[in-house]
RNA sequence: CGCGGGGUGGAGCAGUUCGGUAGCUCGUCGGGCUCAUAACCCGAAGGUCGCAGGUUCGAAUCCUGCCCCCGCAACCA
C-alpha cells in the first residue's frame, strides 16, 4: 500500500530583512508536524520559501546600493541559513524569484484575465503628489494628506482587479460545509461577520508605483501585486501549470493539508486564496491553521539593547534543540506566547535538563554501575509496574491526539508527564536499595529495563521537536528511533542491548547569569566584528545619530529661544502628544510635542522652555505646530525638558 | 467610538464553545532520598478568577457597563 500523501506548508518569509524568533517560530512550528506526520508514515511534502518582491524590498535595495535581486538574494540566504541552523526538514524552499514561479505566475494571471475574473480598471482615489500616495477619503485628515497635510487631488491610475464578490457566496458555502478548514475557530467568525457578509471589494491585483515584481506579460507597465504573486507559491512549487501541464507532485500533494501562518495574515488565505483557486478550478486547501505570535518582552534582562531575540543568538546560548523546544512547549493554542531569556532559562533548566536531561543520565549511570551497561529485562515484575507500562502503551495515542488538533505544546505536555512519571517510578523502586541485596538483582534488572524501554518510548515521540537530541539518547541506548505504530506496546528493546557512557549531558543547567554572560559576550563579538568590517566605531542602539561638523554660520541658521507655557492639554486620539500654547515675548503660539508620557498638561503651564522658533511649521494630528520644544533624550527613552538655569523672560534668545 | 488580543495564587499558562467542588508547570516553605545535572520524590502555604451590576438554586464561564495592560495602526518637528 502506498503511503498517503501530506502537503503542509508555512507562509513565505518576507525577505526584506533577518528573521526574529517570531518568525522562526511558525518554521520549527510547521517542521514538528511535518516530522510527526512523516513518523506516522505519511508521504509528507513540506515547503517554505522566501517572499521577494515588493516596493518595500525594492527600496530596502536602494537603500543599500544594490539590484533588487542581489539584495533578496542575499537575504534569503540569511533566511535559509536560520531555517537550515533550526534543523527544518524542508523539502522545498521555493523563492518568489525563481524562474518558474514568475512564469507560472504570468500565465495564471493571463488565464484570470482571459476567462474574465480580472480586469481592468481604474484604481480612484485621492492623490498626494509630493507623497505619491493614494488616499480613500476616510483615511483623510481634514481634508488633506494624512501623511504631510497639504491638499490631495482626485487622479486615476490604471489597474488590474480581481471580481471577488462573484466567488463569495461559494466561499461562504464551503465554510459551512468544511467547519474544520479554519482553526483556531475563533478566526472563522470574524472572517465571515467582517468581510464575508459585508460583501467582497474586489482587489486590485497590480501596480504602477513600482517595478519590482512579476511584470504582467501582456501589460509590462504593471506589477502583479504580492498577493496573487506570493499565495501562488503552494501551487506552483509543486510544478502547477496553468496551461493544463501540471507536474505529478502537483497532483500528488495538491491540495494542501495544511496552510501554516500567522494569524495576520488568515484573512489572505482564508478569503483570497480559496477564491483565486475556485477561479483556476482548483481545490482548496483542507486547512488554515492560524497560530499566534511570539511576543518579545524587552525589560529587564539587559540595559543595552532592545528587545529583538533572533533564532541563532538563542541557539547560541542554549542551542537548537533547547529552542525549538521552548517555542514548541511554551507556546499556547490561541494566545500570543511570551519569550525573554529568563523564561527561555527556567524551561530549559526545569524541564530539558531536570525532568528529561536527568532521567536519561540517572537511568544510563545505574545501568552502567550495576550490570555494566547491559539492559535485560529479567522477568521480575512487581505491580508498581503496571501504572508505567500502562502510561508508555498509551502514550502514542495521546500525544497524536493532541498533533492532530494543533495543539503541539499539549503534546509536549503530555510526553513531560510520562518523563515526570518515570522520575516518580525510580524513587518508588529505589534501585540503589536492590542493588545492596544480591537476592534482588532480577528486580533491579527488570526495573531498570523499564526505564529504558520508557525512554526510548519517549525519545521516539520527541524526535519531531528535539531530533538531535533523540539521535543521541537512540545512540547511547544502543537502539532506533522505535516506529510509530510499535509504540502501543511496551517491551520491544532486546535484552543485552547496551547502554554507553557519554561524557556530556543532553542539555546544561545554566544560571540566568551565565545567560546573560554568554549573551553579551556574543554581542560584544559582533559589535567588533562590525567594527573592523566598516572601520566605523559601533554605535548603541539608543545613541543618537549626528550629522558630520557643522559651522558656526549653520548654528546661526537655528533661532532657539526661551518660551513660557500658557496653557497645555492632551491631543484627542493620540498617545503621546501635548498641545501647548507658548508666549515668546508678545507673540502666541502653538506646538505640538510628544512628550504626553512624560508630562502631564497641567505641569506643562508656567514652565519655561527652549523652542527653535524658525522652525518650518508642521501640521501633527490635524494641528499646526509651530515650532519644536527641545527635549533631551536617555538610552531608555525618557524625556526631559530644557529650562534655563536662571529666570530668563520668554523671548529671550539663546545662543 | 481606528483594528485585534488579554487581565485566573510570586512567574508563565490551562479551564470560558455546552454554567455545577479553580487546575498545570515553575518558584517559595517543610520533609524524604542519594542512582543522578545542588538533581529526583512527598507534603504544605498561597487565588473574593480586573471592577461593578444583572440572569440563575448555582457564574472564572452567560448578559450590561466600566477600569487597566499588550500588539497593529497612528505618532515623536
Amino acid at each position: 500500500m502506498s503511503k498517503t500523501p501530506y502537503y503542509i506548508t508555512t507562509a513565505i518569509a518576507y525577505a526584506s530583512g533577518k528573521p526574529h524568533i517570531g518568525n522562526t517560530y511558525e518554521i520549527i512550528l510547521s517542521d514538528a508536524i511535518a516530522r510527526f506526520k512523516r513518523n506516522q508514515g505519511f508521504d509528507v511534502r513540506f515547503q517554505t520559501g522566501t517572499d521577494e518582491h515588493g516596493q518595500k524590498i525594492e527600496e530596502k535595495a536602494k537603500a543599500a546600493g544594490l539590484q533588487p535581486k542581489q539584495f533578496v538574494d542575499g537575504v534569503a540566504a540569511q533566511i535559509k541559513g536560520i531555517w537550515d541552523l533550526m534543523n527544518v526538514s524542508y523539502d522545498k524552499f521555493i523563492r518568489t524569484t525563481d524562474a518558474d514561479h514568475e512564469k507560472q505566475v504570468q500565465r495564471i494571471f493571463r488565464k484570470l484575465y482571459e476567462q474574465g475574473d480580472i480586469y481592468k480598471g481604474t484604481y480612484e482615489g485621492l492623490y498626494c503628489t509630493p507623497c505619491e500616495a493614494f488616499w480613500t477619503p476616510s483615511q483623510l485628515k481634514d481634508g488633506k494628506c494624512p501623511d504631510c497635510g497639504r491638499e490631495v487631488k482626485p487622479a486615476k491610475e490604471e489597474a488590474y482587479f480581481f471580481r471577488m464578490s462573484k466567488y463569495a457566496d461559494r466561499l461562504l458555502q464551503y465554510y459551512e460545509e468544511h467547519p474544520e478548514f479554519i482553526s483556531p475557530l475563533s478566526r472563522k467568525n470574524e472572517m465571515v461577520n467582517n468581510f464575508l457578509k459585508p460583501g467582497l471589494q474586489d482587489l486590485c491585483v497590480s501596480r504602477t508605483s513600482f517595478q519590482w515584481g512579476i511584470p504582467v506579460d501582456f501589460d509590462p507597465r504593471h506589477v502583479v501585486y504580492v498577493w496573487l504573486d506570493a499565495l501562488t507559491n503552494y501551487i506552483t512549487g509543486l510544478g502547477y501549470d496553468a496551461d493544463g501541464n501540471s507536474d505529478a507532485l502537483f497532483r500528488k500533494y495538491w491540495p494542501a493539508d495544511v496552510h501554516v501562518i500567522g494569524k495576520d495574515i488568515i484573512r489572505f488565505h482564508t478569503i483570497y486564496w480559496p477564491i483565486f483557486l475556485m477561479a483556476l478550478g482548483l481545490p482548496l486547501p483542507k486547512h488554515v491553521f492560524g497560530h499566534p505570535w511570539l511576543l518579545m518582552d524587552g525589560g529587564k534582562m539587559s540595559k543595552s539593547k532592545g528587545n529583538v531575540i533572533y533564532a541563532d543568538e538563542l541557539v547560541h546560548v542554549f542551542g537548537v534543540d533547547a529552542v525549538r523546544y521552548f517555542v514548541l512547549g511554551d507556546m499556547p493554542f490561541d494566545n500570543d506566547g511570551n519569550i525573554t531569556w529568563d523564561l527561555m532559562c527556567d524551561r530549559v533548566n526545569s524541564d530539558l535538563a531536570n525532568t528529561y536531561g536527568n532521567l536519561v543520565s540517572r537511568t544510563a549511570a545505574m545501568t552502567l554501575k550495576y550490570f555494566g551497561g547491559e539492559i535485560r529485562d529479567a522477568g521480575a515484575a512487581e505491580p508498581v509496574d503496571a501504572e508505567l507500562r500502562a502510561m508508555a502503551e498509551g502514550l502514542y495515542k495521546k500525544t497524536a491526539a493532541k498533533m492532530d488538533e494543533y495543539r503541539i505544546a499539549d503534546a509536549l505536555d503530555e510526553i513531560f508527564t510520562f518523563l515526570r512519571r518515570c522520575n516518580k517510578y525510580i524513587d518508588e523502586t529505589a534501585p540503589w536499595v536492590l542493588a545492596k541485596d544480591e537476592a534482588k538483582k532480577d528486580r533491579l534488572a527488570t526495573v531498570l529495563y523499564n526505564l529504558s524501554e520508557s525512554i526510548v518510548i519517549a525519545a521516539s515521540l520527541l524526535q519531531p521537536f528535539m531530533p538531535e537530541t533523540s539521535a543521541k539518547v537512540f545512540a547511547q541506548f544502543g537502539t532506533q528511533m522505535r516506529p510509530y505504530d510499535k509504540l502501543g506496546t511496551f517491551g520491544l528493546l532486546p535484552n543485552g542491548t547496551k547502554v554507553s557512557p557519554t561524557e556530556t549531558h543532553l542539555f546544561a543547567r545554566q544560571s540566568y547569569k551565565e545567560v546573560e554572560e554568554k549573551y553579551e559576550a556574543l554581542h560584544a563579538q559582533k559589535e567588533e566584528k562590525a567594527q573592523k568590517s566598516k572601520d566605523v566605531p559601533a554605535k548603541s542602539a539608543h545613541e543618537p545619530e549626528y550629522p558630520a561638523e557643522i559651522t558656526i554660520d549653520d548654528f546661526a541658521k537655528v533661532k532657539m529661544q526661551i518660551a513660557e507655557v500658557i496653557a497645555c492639554e492632551k491631543v484627542e486620539k493620540s498617545d503621546k502628544l501635548l498641545k501647548s500654547t507658548v508666549k515668546i515675548g508678545n507673540e502666541t503660539r502653538t506646538v505640538v510635542s510628544g512628550i504626553a508620557k512624560f508630562y502631564k498638561p497641567e505641569e506643562m503651564v508656567g514652565k519655561k522652555v527652549v523652542m527653535i522658533t524658525n522652525l518650518k511649521p508642521a501640521k501633527l494630528r490635524g494641528i499646526l505646530s509651530e515650532g519644536m520644544i527641545l527635549c533631551a533624550e536617555d538610552e531608555e527613552g525618557n524625556l526631559s525638558l530644557l529650562s534655563p538655569e536662571k529666570p530668563m523672560p520668554s523671548g529671550s534668545g539663546i545662543f
